[in-house]
DNA sequence: CAGTATACGACCAAATGGGTCCGGGATTCA
DNA sequence: TGAATCCCGGACCCATTTGGTCGTATACTG
């Protein structure tokens, strides 16, 4: 559990979801081009190609992109990503999204009854997907040369001031 | 990926930290006692004693719990359940929590300098633990039928009203 | 038709997580 | 002094989840 490695885990996505988030923003800071091919954008961030394939395959699935087979074929964004939120790009990948290891939606945990913690943590949940529901694609591109205080209106200004 | 079980996942807790909760809500209900054993704790939630034993430890060495040994010993709040938050407890034992797969602490992943996505989720990731740090044990012990509304100024009543 | 790209399922190896076992040390009480 | 409790902590195990590969089928372009 602390082996001594480095240490960082919880609350982490997973690494398919960064590649995701990465892939999407790629595509919203190249709006000129009518479709990018999975292996250009892998290049482009060094990260292994037949991986992001399947990963833009499921946002085309769950409707997030637009894919075009052939030549100069590729994936584009199904639409603008000012209305594309982190929050769907995880979902899409991960699947929906619990802070407790139990869900109450399906079976639960055995122990489900005893555990009163799970009800608490549920409200953080919400608050989470909140703030990634508030984040989208454009607000990660955006932000030229790392300044991000100088986003504006957008979410990811929002959520500096409603860090408590 | 979604071999369509259920469906949950991502951004959840470990069991681990889950318990550490139960526990420590549990030591903060019942204030009379000068110490519960890490058996005692497991029996009420029935969840497996000797992991829980070993989760209660690292609390101690954290700092967030007074051991005793012998008989009629067991644990104790080394301080009030209102100064203990939810994110030292998680801290303690899951470690450093970071959105992102790759922290920027120590040698990230191999592709840090490419991801660009990183940087922008930190600030989520400060959001998140800000608002783990406004809930304590006492938050989560004290609404006794479940009734969180009523709780008052407590961080859980911010929290409903932080959420956007 | 040749070439490029997506689609998708099977498969694999490593990491993580939940959980157990067991041999110590304290501490209390008879 | 010892027996009964109880904490301490490392070694280990197993199931699941991840990250990642391969191969093949399909679709589109020219
Ligand atoms: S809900 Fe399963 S342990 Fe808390
Ligand atoms: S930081 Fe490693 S992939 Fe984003």
């Amino acid at each position: 559990m602390r082996t001594e490695p480095v240490g960082y885990y919880m609350l982490k996505l997973t690494k398919k979801a960064d590649y995701g988030l990465m892939a999407l923003k790629y595509l919203a800071e190249h709006p000129e081009t009518p479709a990018q091919s999975a292996k250009d954008i892998a290049d482009a961030y060094g990260i292994p190609a037949q991986l992001l394939a399947k990963i833009l395959q499921r946002l085309t699935k769950t409707g997030l992109l637009r894919s075009h087979a052939g030549m100069n074929g590729g994936y584009a964004l199904s639409r603008d990503a000012r209305k594309i939120s982190a929050f769907e790009v995880i979902h899409a990948i991960d699947g929906p999204l619990f802070i407790t290891s139990c869900t109450k939606g399906a079976k639960g945990c055995d122990l489900t009854p005893s555990c009163t913690i799970k009800e608490p943590l549920a409200r953080v949940n919400e608050t989470i997907i909140g703030v990634l529901k508030s984040i989208s694609i454009y607000d990660l591109a955006d932000q030229e040369s790392g300044k991000a205080a100088v986003v504006g209106t957008t979410a990811v200004q929002r959520l500096v001031t409603l860090n408590l």
